[in-house]
RNA sequence: GCCGGGAUGGCCGAACGGUAAAGCGCACGCCUGGAAAGCGUGUUCCCGUAUGGGAUUCUGGGUUCAAAUCCCAGUCCCGGCGCCA
């Protein structure tokens, strides 16, 4: 959320950051709405400071026993209220319609941020690990059709059992899941991270306060109503990344300085709709409507955001240098930087898989597997996260960022492919090993049930 | 799930229909060679350049000229009973 003084001061600045983040609300009604709300809202104060001083005339009268005039301040005091009653309700409803507004502004970008309409526009930073790439076959299986072989990942029953978009990981596939969980939080707990296990549903007051709510209802998935029925506070959904509990743990509270900077880790799934995104991308395990994700989350002093920012991409990036999977790294344009961050960088690794036309000369493609932003004070003001820069004076908002500690799916991907060999098994990588009982290869397992019969993958 | 009690500033805590004490903490000022103590001022949000005004006792409704206080609904906390990995 926006300050609102900055609407009245630089409305021109806001106007800049909904035309390059591509965002169309009507700023003119609101700025309109917010000048006729100052208007009743002063008008309505000059009436009922006049309604106070005839209340407490009332009291005096009353205690002295002069009936008469109390009484006749009792009927003035009624004339007041009917007109204070039609002024505020006006006002209320103004300052309602400004409120909505205000959650629909979105963040204003940082200086340094790429101007850009969508991801071909954004900036390439660097890329790592391609120096020194494995031996890698003549061709790599993509990772839906290995982790079928092999029996690692199963969507069709995923699909029986649940739906669509759902999917078992099993065996030495689980086991490398779990693996790369232990492994990736005990990388953050050295980088300084405390572990939060966090509650899967999250109320609706939370989900505004990270900013999914209200643009973004239809991505997640309500827990114990329909899709599309009104909600309130209390009403819980299922979280879209562990960022949403995590930064609302300290809502409407203030930290104190020496807290700062706040690390919290945290491994969760994470549930999303995907709504409206069939047809791009539904095969494999790289869109699914439930993963697993160690996401990053700091709390920080403002001036110190931007350094902080840095450094919690590095943390991230630290996760695949050790994984030794190349990757490259975007500093991501105002276009396709998304409703609450100032500034984002994205973490692409490479799955050398399934040759895309947006992938790297080597084929293969990029896979997101995490971003990294800085809110600066977004998430603080709608969520209420304060600090006291000192004991004495008074409370004002922090600046929150986080990363994915990055997503586990798309690095099974990216390990699936890159670490396979030419006889079609799986090394593990060499970080992963000590988290999976010593465990260098992976041969997979022979299916279960007779439909693999067909397949000629059975006995 | 049922029954009972509760929610007031950064913290503690009074007022229990008449318009939100006191204390602690913290800051500033006075005092001091310096500090402590002491004294004074301040310490939520909104509108206003400002004098100033308004709002605010968990949230939302209601009763009343007037609600922290009474009534209804909800959320959370504590205690008891029940159920339960």
């Amino acid at each position: 959320m926006l300050d609102r003084s900055i609407l009245r001061e630089d409305p021109e600045k806001v106007r800049w950051a909904l035309d390059v983040k591509g965002v169309d609300v009507d700023f003119d009604e609101t700025l309109a709405i917010d000048e006729e709300w100052r208007e009743l809202k002063a008008k309505g104060d000059e009436l009922r400071h006049e309604r106070n001083e005839v209340s407490s005339e009332i009291g005096e009268l009353k205690q002295t026993g002069k009936e008469e005039e109390a009484q006749e301040a009792i009927e003035r005091s009624g004339e007041l209220k009917t007109e204070l009653q039609e002024i505020e309700e006006r006002a209320d409803e103004l300052e309602e319609r400004f409120e909505r507004a205000l959650l629909e502004l979105p963040q204003i970008p940082h200086e340094s941020v790429p101007v850009g309409e969508d991801e071909a526009d954004n900036e390439e930073r660097y890329r790592e690990g391609f120096d020194d790439l494995r031996d890698l076959p003549e061709e790599v299986v993509p990772h839906y059709d290995i982790g079928e072989e092999l029996d690692l990942l199963d969507f069709e029953r995923g699909a029986k059992v649940t739906g669509g978009g759902y999917q078992f990981v099993k065996g030495d596939g689980a086991r490398l899941e779990h693996a790369l969980i232990q492994f990736m939080l005990s990388v953050h707990r050295e980088q300084g991270y405390t572990d939060v296990f966090p509650p899967i549903p999250v109320n609706s007051a939370s989900m505004r306060g990270t900013g999914q709510l209200p643009k973004f209802a239809e991505d997640a998935y309500r827990v114990g109503a329909r899709q599309d029925d009104e909600y309130d506070d209390d009403d819980l959904w299922l979280l879209p990344t562990a960022e949403v509990p995590v930064t609302n743990m300290y809502r409407d509270e203030i930290l104190l300085d020496e807290d700062l900077p706040l690390k919290h880790q945290a491994y969760s799934p994470n549930f999303r709709r995907e709504a409206g995104e069939h047809g791009t991308e539904t095969r494999g395990y790289v869109r699914v409507h439930q993963f697993n994700k160690v996401e990053l989350v700091n709390f920080v002093r403002p001036e110190e955001s931007y350094d902080r920012l840095e450094g919690l991409l590095s943390e991230a990036e630290e996760v695949l240098k050790r994984l030794e999977l190349p990757y490259r790294v975007l500093d991501m344009c105002t276009g396709d930087m998304g409703f609450t961050q100032a500034k984002k960088y994205d973490i692409e690794v490479w799955a050398p898989g399934d040759d895309m036309a947006e992938g790297p000369e080597e084929g293969g493609r990029w896979l997101e597997v995490s971003s990294v932003s800085n809110f600066e004070d977004f998430q603080a003001r709608r969520a209420g996260i304060q600090f006291r820069p000192e004991h004495h004076k008074s409370a004002q908002y922090l600046h929150t960022l986080n990363g994915s500690g990055v997503a586990v799916p798309r690095v099974m991907v990216a390990i699936l492919e890159y670490y396979q060999n030419d006889d079609g098994s799986i090394t593990v990588p060499e970080a992963l090993r000590p988290y999976m009982d010593g465990q260098e290869l992976i041969e997979g397992h022979r299916p279960v049930g007779e439909s693999a019969l067909g397949a000629g993958e059975g006995e």
